[in-house]
DNA sequence: TTGACGATATACT
DNA sequence: GTATATCGTCAAA
């Protein structure tokens, strides 16, 4: 397992969507390690009308405009917790959610933190995702390209085949087809009928 | 299996 | 006051 440099994390928001499926998110708590692998992503490219930098930088969203590979985290109807990766050159403003993961390690750790769900469930869906890797606000803008508590990793498995769709939950430019997720995976979210 | 609903942080009208 | 990149719970079918 090896952290992704940022020179090999594609700086192009969509590209770096589809470079992510199949890599790992690792995260270093206090009672050790837990790792997942992505099986699903959005991209939020610039000019996007459902990317929250649309209208500029606030507060919450200042993440977003960091070089590509730093985290965007943010709360998402006051409860969930939704973890992205900033894209494209500093100052620009856009990035790829993480959407859901297959448990790969620590899943003793996940459960925990996931009272009640059902292993499939631990990580299936943003909100779900960060509540079983801990994820919280704390982690808003660290860099995701090193070694630490919270980086992005690759173990050179194959990816497998991607399907594409469009994104969930969103009004603004709804139909654009930037969902990408690894076909066949048990641990997607969504409709299934978006999962082909 | 599907659909409605509330919780509630942040931004915008 | 209204909208939102969600989730868990509950009820009906």
């Amino acid at each position: 397992m090896q952290v992704i440099a940022r020179a090999r994390l594609p700086e192009e928001t969509v590209t770096q969507a589809r470079f992510l499926l199949g890599r790992l998110v690792v995260r270093r708590l206090p009672e050790g390690l837990a790792a997942g692998r992505i099986v699903e992503t959005e991209a939020y490219p610039p000019g996007d009308a459902a990317l929250h930098a649309w209208r500029g930088m606030t507060r919450r969203n200042r993440s977003l405009f960091l070089p590509h590979g730093h985290a965007y985290v943010y709360v998402c109807y006051g409860t969930a917790m939704m973890l992205n990766v900033s894209s494209e050159p500093g100052g620009v403003g856009a990035g790829v959610l993480i959407r859901a993961l297959a448990p790969v390690e620590g899943v003793a750790l996940m459960a925990a933190r996931r009272p009640g769900a059902k292993p499939r469930d631990l990580a299936r869906g943003p909100g779900r995702l960060a509540a079983a890797l801990g994820i919280d606000l704390a982690l808003d803008g660290i860099d995701l390209c090193r070694d630490g508590a919270l980086f992005l990793a690759e173990d050179g498995a194959p990816t497998g085949e991607i399907g594409i769709s469009t994104r969930i939950g969103i009004t603004r430019d709804a139909h654009r087809p930037l969902r990408f997720l690894v076909r066949g995976s048990p641990f997607l979210s969504g409709p299934r009928h978006l999962n082909l």
